[in-house]
DNA sequence: ACTGTAATGTTATATTATATCATGAGGTTT
DNA sequence: AAACCTCATGATATAATATAACATTACAGT
């Protein structure tokens, strides 16, 4: 995953510096979503500067390139589970467990851009959050 | 539009108390979000008691019952356009002139709830939020 | 009048995010 | 190599958003 990423940013001259790429992998080991802060707290732990510009800068920068996605709705952030991919996500936000999922491939987006566009709206950019409980929680 | 909401409230034994309801006529005199400390400017201008808690509260209220609607992205307020219908409601953020509108009732919410569902996620609410140009806007 | 509940007052503090200016690291131009 | 440019990081301060906690008041039902 990381592999991917890291040609990505080869190819495309960007560069994945070692505090970036720690935030990156720190979201990865995650099932849930991460406040800035507690990212923070992870690095300090991993010897990094832990100032809060630190952590938003990373953030910045792997959100702007697509790798990381902020979830409006807690004010966290998650690895993106296709990076690279130029996508509208649709994430599944678990109540019970606090899991955040991003949905596989939907028309959601795409739809709701079309039926907007009825109304003389321009959509540029969706944000599409779901909140409920996720299959595993459901089970118990 | 007070009207309507004002014989909800009597209907369902849930007070709109001056603070509640001002800050409803302030959220309803605009077409931007409004955030919480902007409100509470607005209260204090008008001769209300200007601490946090103030707003937050009267704001959670009248979330709770769904006469305003939180813009996540924004971390700011809107007046629901059609309040007493429970919906779902998918919102529209004009980047250029920071207008919020409420999308006229569309399939978007029911179609996700149930695209996700195939993915065994059981919704209860979800957040829509499309950013992009206005119609407005678009003409100049 | 008594009591229970919801609303408001008040103070303090927690959480999230950015502005600003200084320093450093690595290319590339001369 | 020196000068320069750009991007990244260091460091300090502060802004913006939100809630905890406890005291007081208002008012309906008994």
């Amino acid at each position: 995953m990381i592999k991917n990423i890291d040609k990505y940013c080869k190819d495309n001259n960007i560069k994945l510096t070692p505090v970036r790429l720690k935030v990156l992998e720190l979201l990865q080991n995650e099932k849930c979503g991460l406040g800035a802060y507690r990212i923070l707290d992870l690095l300090r732990d991993a010897g990094f500067n832990s100032q809060p510009p630190v952590a938003y800068r990373a953030l910045d920068f792997l959100v702007e390139h697509g790798f990381v996605h902020k979830i409006e709705s807690q004010n966290s952030f998650v690895a993106c589970t296709d990076p690279g991919a130029h996508h509208s996500p649709v994430f599944m936000i678990c109540k019970k467990c606090d899991s955040v999922s991003e949905a596989p491939a939907s028309a959601t987006a795409s739809d709701l851009s079309e039926a907007l566009m009825a109304t003389g709206f321009k959509v540029e950019q969706t944000i599409i959050e779901a909140e409920g409980v996720c299959s595993t929680c459901a089970d118990t």
